[in-house]
DNA sequence: CTCCATCCTTGACCCAGATCAATTGGGATC
DNA sequence: GATCCCAATTGATCTGGGTCAAGGATGGAG
């Protein structure tokens, strides 16, 4: 875990802490952040924004999970990112979008408008301060991302996977990394397979031989209990601590 | 080409202009820079910094080319990054490198110490917003390139590089676009088939095959012509416009 | 000019993961 | 409980790219 850490400040109404908005913003300025402030919804499976469509707005995720995605024309598709709550989406000063944002679950969005928000950014530094170091953050996770894609086996692949989500599912919940982990997978077969560049028979594969190998059990599909984290991280092919946040 | 486009300024003995120093960089900003400012050099195959080693500067390559990769316990390596002159490294605000830096030719390095280039950092605003910008645009080269990896086929990862190279040698030395364009491979196969999650067999291979179908021309090993820009965009299978800056 | 090292090419073979094709399972609806 | 639907599993087969191995080109040192 490399991330500074702030101590975030919740905005008046959402559930969560935004990242963007760090201790540092005193109460004028979280004012001013509350009067261009608006919520969005999204039911699953729905596009949140298309590549390349115009996009006025910035914002993070209150509350589901949406992923990004870039697309190639005969449908080929890789997921470069995943949106948990209070993940930052859009760039300030530019106006479309980079890639598909897509609703893997109903998703709430704190949305600001883009003008005011840039407005305020140049006023306040700190907070462009601190959208870089999430931008570093991410940037980190992104290339952490390309050795899984470039270098890792399958198996490897699902393991890293795994790993990930189930050190940001105990982050955001009770803050203790115990041994033994359980959680949902909040992605289906096929975009595990989409972020991971495999099929999904693949995915389904490999997901059955680390359950009969005893890395991870399954209750139902979705339901899975970690037994012994160290040795996802072994079957991961980590040498890294792992500390990622995407 | 969806970076904006800054004036840079030259620092005083850098014959390259520093992204990070924008035209918004006043006389005294530069004069502190030049302060704290010195130069680094390193032979081809060197390895700049090892990842996870303290680094306590940040700089600019000023001439030559240099590589960002990770590696596994057991080898496997994948480069995450390329870095051309002007282009910045280093983690404002951590202490340990994230990834090997490798010098591919002889290189200089414009570094300044971290310490005071915080400081700087601290006292005007617009230099991390420049920062902001060019790690938002590695944000974007780097989950384009996840889509590289992760989707494509050998054939399309070569030419992907290939266009990539390409157009940023166009970009760095006339500006015109030629349909025709001429230029001098910087990486040796193997470094190809890092970047690309391939082999270096794979690499030459598939280099002999776009020579045989006409979509490049090889004078040697490492120069290339290519007679049809188009066409090579198209074997990338690029549906974007491929205003990369990685 | 020869030697040597490094980088590159090419061939033969193999295997991890893709592809194609059935089933299976489990939750919602009637 | 019966039906539908969609996610997931599992099997059979194929193939792109990896692996192993044997040369070939190029260039610098002596």
């Amino acid at each position: 875990m490399n991330a500074p850490t702030f101590t975030h400040i919740k905005c008046a109404d959402c559930p969560i802490r935004h990242r963007a908005v760090c201790a540092r913003c005193n109460a004028d300025e979280l004012e001013e952040l509350d009067a261009v402030k608006y919520y969005r919804t999204y039911e699953a499976g729905q596009t949140v924004i298309w590549a390349g469509d115009p996009m006025n707005f910035v914002g993070s995720v209150v509350s589901g999970i949406a992923t990004l995605t870039q697309t190639m024309e005969d449908g080929r598709t890789q997921m470069v990112g995943l949106l948990l709550p209070s993940d930052f989406v859009g760039r300030p000063g530019r106006d479309g979008a980079a890639y598909n944002v897509v609703a893997t679950s109903d998703i709430v969005m704190c949305c600001f408008r883009k003008k005011p928000f840039e407005e305020l950014m140049a006023k306040t530094p700190h907070i462009a301060h601190r959208l870089l170091e999430m931008t570093l953050d991410e940037l980190d996770a992104a290339r952490e991302w390309m050795l899984v894609l470039g270098r890792k086996t399958a198996r490897e692949k699902i393991a890293s996977l795994l790993a990930i989500i189930a050190r940001r599912d105990a982050s955001l919940s009770s803050g203790g990394a115990a041994d033994q982990m359980v959680f949902d997978l909040p992605l289906t077969r096929e975009a595990m397979a989409d972020y991971l560049g495999l099929t999904l028979e693949t995915v389904s594969r490999q997901m059955s031989a680390l359950k009969k190998d005893g890395v991870i059990e399954l209750q139902g599909k979705r339901h899975v209990t970690i037994p012994d984290m160290g040795r996802l991280i072994d079957e991961a092919g980590d040498d890294s601590d792992g500390g990622m946040l995407m």
